[in-house]
DNA sequence: TTTGATGCAAAGACTTTGCATGCTT
DNA sequence: AAGCATGCAAAGTCTTTGCATCAAA
């Protein structure tokens, strides 16, 4: 998988990985930081499986089940999100990068991230008003918005 | 599953699902008649589970292999979609209504339907010059976009 | 010390598959 | 008649859970 120019990926040091959890309300654990690490290092969007296999190259005793419970609380407390899954036989794909940025899903399962420059220009386009006028409407407080391409 | 009195989608006559299905290559089953009337009468967005039991007061001898079948095959085709089951313990949910909208996803789980008025809002307000720009900076061809709304 | 986190294995949820039979074209 | 679609049940994949143990605060 090659390493996309456009993307910025930052890399926690120990101290930030501790203040961000603590902040978050979450306990800093061995497991957890290097699962967030991997999550950030490797630029793709791994699933579940793929990323218990990273994370287990650095740690090999790592459960599945902590690999599930750590996603769950990252998105949980916006640390991380989950992707599409969608298409099918799919697993959810998780992604760290938490600037907002519009994602290119290919008919094969394949996740890319579209460039920066692109997602923003995507992303500012929407709205306000309308927004808030749904929000009105439908009586819901909007938290997110998630916007995917299809690709072939 | 309820139905919706106030429903405004629309109903297919038998002949409109021959016409249909046989445009989109698909032969002509009870079965499937059953599977897309249901689905787009009960304007919620079910699960093949739902769907399932929708289907079964019809005629309960309908079996989860077919919804599953039938699904794949309408959305291979462009008869129905797949929405998000990006959230914990989600099974995917279909919708039968091609118009393009934007959906509403709330964190339990339920999918709502953006307002027509709204959803063009925002589909409109995406500039077709960045989608170009993509499309020759990454060599995929787009086919489609996905927006939802998160909400809680 | 208290409470949340982990690891294990089993269970659960969701979806796909193989194959014999039936139905559409 | 040919080939796709169906039904059944089993298998597969992905995710969650119960519980004993361990570690962070």
């Amino acid at each position: 998988m090659k390493t996309d120019p456009h993307s910025h990926t930052h890399h926690y040091t120990a101290e930030e990985l501790r203040a961000l959890f603590s902040r978050k309300g979450l306990r800093t654990t061995r497991q957890r930081e290097i699962v967030l690490c991997e999550l950030t290092r490797c630029n793709s969007h791994p699933t579940a499986e793929e990323l218990l296999a990273a994370v287990r190259e650095i740690d090999p005793d790592i459960s599945q089940a902590t690999i599930y419970n750590t996603l769950e609380a990252f998105v949980g407390c916006g640390i991380a999100r989950r992707i599409s899954s969608t298409l099918a036989g799919g697993a959810c794909r998780y992604d760290a990068d938490m600037g907002e940025h519009v994602h290119l899903v290919l008919e094969d399962g394949r996740v890319m991230d579209v460039p920066m420059d692109l997602s923003k220009q995507i992303l500012d386009a929407v709205p306000e008003s309308v927004l808030q006028e749904l929000s009105q409407r439908v009586g819901f407080e909007l938290s997110g918005i998630k916007i995917e391409l299809l690709g072939h």
